[in-house]
RNA sequence: AGACCCAUGGUGUAAUUGGCAACACUGCAGAUUUUGGUUCUGUCAUUCUAGGUUCGAGUCCUAGUGGGUCUACCA
């Protein structure tokens, strides 16, 4: 066993250890379990880049297995949907897409063998009746009456229920454990219980469906998985899913929990995800303020930002709240070296440079990034009238530090000339409505030989050649990082009101061109992404993330 | 009430398994900059508490404190 690579976490030092002791022959196989009855959140995300990068990192596999046992709320377009999100973050699995679903004659085998065993029988109390022999958390339970049933007698009535004999809810399956056991899971849990419901995938083939706990490590057990990965909240389920391997006799898979990772302003809970929708909070699973795979892709989260980010946050056992900011720099740095630059002027105001001769254009030739030199260059259209930004000017400087537009001072277009502000005109109300400026003609970039000195840079957009843009502008959805952390308290209280703000922007003719996914930096303001709403007349841009800034105007 | 899990800066993760508490993000201060971006530099901790073992404890032991999980025919 040449070079295992050094262990970068818990679950990683248990896998070095198999490794060093031959465990499964040095075979490494982990499996990414969700239950297609929604979209992939940024908590999935974590759990797929763990098992995908452990496996990849130790030279094993990683299966990609719907975990459908439950016919009432699982969808086939989900599982599509699912399968993109995967690619989309990077990941490819092993073979074909599994499901539990097709393991059910087997599951029902199992079924069988424990009742042979003696370990299962079949149970006719209501919901009720075995929600009160479970007892409580520290008060032992009781037998159910029909716990005594012969192998026989079970195997009969398990058959039936396979074969749609009783109605729903009349009869379950139960492990026959112990209604004494200090871990509640343990006192005689339900294995399969009647739903004369069709399936997704095997139609009306069954009336008798697993539970998790009869259904996932069994799964686990079939494909070979060595490690199976989870979330610290199925802890107490890993004595059923070890109690069950001895009980079968089947393949050890071997569980592991770690914490699930929470982020600020994001919600990982699919009933709260699915409110936002259904209650028209948001515009869909993928509006760009969720934290679904979907919504950070369309908002113009890079995948490999996402990746860093849940690499980066550590595997652990320990609750954790990751900060948003964490996120947006993790998304940041990737645009830095991918996102090229381009210039628009969000809330604009007229600049006209007075001593620019009428009619007269010309073009200014500028980087794409210059993080990047292999982007190129491309041409700037300039004239007489520009759009700036409205927060680049002010009536009178507000101190010395201010750099921008304001009268007297003399300021860098990107990639142009240096203006110097000469004055203003404003409307009854006070409002700015123009800023007029002087230029200096021997000031043009990269050839200036003014010797003017201007402190600020602006980005600027030429009148006659601007398009018109709309643009998302998005907050985080809630107004507390943690609104689900409050009691008493319904999350929706705290939903952002201003969370989306559409506003119409001037951006260079180059945007023009632009293809929905294509992520850009706004010169000076931050990265924007267009939408697929984009139309050959309107240009839609998503803002992905501001910019930082150390201006403490 | 019982069982189990966890505890290191504002946040998250490390610490060669007993040897000077490190890294990232954030914040603050500064340098560079035709993006107030990027880049670079500096700076921010009685390791939950109290005892104990030890030459030496974030790490081991004991007790306490705080937080989390578990009583679906959901996963």
């Amino acid at each position: 066993m040449p070079n295992i690579p050094e262990a970068d976490n818990f679950i990683e030092e248990f896998i070095v250890e198999d490794l060093k002791n031959g465990k499964h022959n040095g075979r490494i196989h982990t499996r990414f379990p969700p239950e297609p009855n929604g979209y992939l959140h940024i908590g999935h995300a974590k759990a797929i880049v763990i098992n995908f990068e452990i496996a990849k990192k130790y030279g094993g596999k990683t299966n990609l297995r719907m975990d459908d046992t439950n016919p009432t709320t699982e969808e086939t377009h989900f599982v599509t949907n699912i399968e993109n999100d995967i690619r989309w973050l990077g990941y490819e699995w092993e073979g074909d897409t599994l499901y539990a679903s097709d393991y059910f004659a087997t599951l029902y085998e199992y079924g069988l063998r424990l009742i042979d065993k003696g370990l299962a029988y079949v149970d006719d109390s209501t919901p009720d009746e075995i929600e009160a022999q479970k007892g409580d958390i520290g008060i032992p339970g009781t037998n159910s009456p029909y716990r005594d049933r012969s192998i026989e007698e079970n195997r009969d009535l398990f058959t039936r229920m396979k074969d749609g004999e009783f109605p729903d809810g009349s009869k379950v399956l139960r492990a026959k454990i112990d209604m004494a056991h200090p871990n509640l899971l343990l006192r005689d849990p339900v294995l399969y219980r009647i739903k004369h419901e069709d399936h997704h995938r095997t139609g009306d083939q069954w009336c008798i469906y697993p539970l998790y706990d009869f259904a996932h490590g069994q799964s686990d057990s079939v494909e070979g998985i060595t490690h199976s990965l989870c979330s610290l909240e199925f802890r107490h389920h890993r004595d059923l899913y070890n109690w069950l391997i001895e009980a079968l006799e089947i393949f050890p898979s071997r569980q592991i929990e770690f914490a699930r990772m929470n982020v600020d302003y994001l919600i990982t809970s699919k009933r709260r995800l699915k409110k936002l929708v259904e209650e028209g909070i948001v515009s869909g699973w993928d509006d760009p303020r969720m934290g679904t795979l979907a919504g950070m892709r369309r908002r113009g989260y890079p995948s490999l930002a996402i990746r860093n980010f849940c690499m980066r946050t550590g595997v652990t056992k320990r609750e954790n709240q990751q900060e948003f900011g964490f996120l947006e720099h993790c998304v940041r740095e990737v645009l830095n070296e991918s996102a090229n630059r381009y210039m628009a002027v969000l809330n604009p105001v007229k600049l006209v440079i007075t001593n620019y001769p009428e009619g007269q254009t010309e073009t200014f030739v500028t980087d794409n990034n210059p993080e990047d030199e292999s982007q190129g260059t491309r041409e700037l259209p300039f004239s007489r009238e520009i759009w700036v930004e409205r927060e680049d000017f002010r009536k009178e400087p507000q101190n010395r530090k201010y750099f921008r537009l304001a009268p007297g001072k003399d300021v860098r277009l990107k990639s142009a000339y240096i203006i110097h502000v000469d004055g203003h005109e404003e409307d009854e109300d006070g409002n700015v409505t123009q800023i007029n400026c002087t230029y200096y003609p021997n000031s043009r970039s990269g050839e200036d030989t003014s010797g003017v000195k201007a402190k600020g840079t602006i980005h600027w957009v030429s009148v006659d050649t601007a398009i018109d843009v709309e643009v998302r502008q998005y907050e985080n959805l809630f107004t507390d990082p943690t609104p689900m952390d409050h009691e008493g308290k319904d999350f929706l209280e705290f939903i952002n009101p201003n969370s989306l703000t559409v506003i119409e922007a001037k951006g260079e003719p180059a945007l023009a061109k632009a293809e929905a996914g294509q992520t850009f930096q706004f010169l000076r303001k931050g990265y924007f992404t267009v939408d697929p709403d984009s139309t050959e007349e309107k240009m839609v841009f998503n803002s992905t993330v501001g910019l930082k800034s150390s201006w403490k105007g």
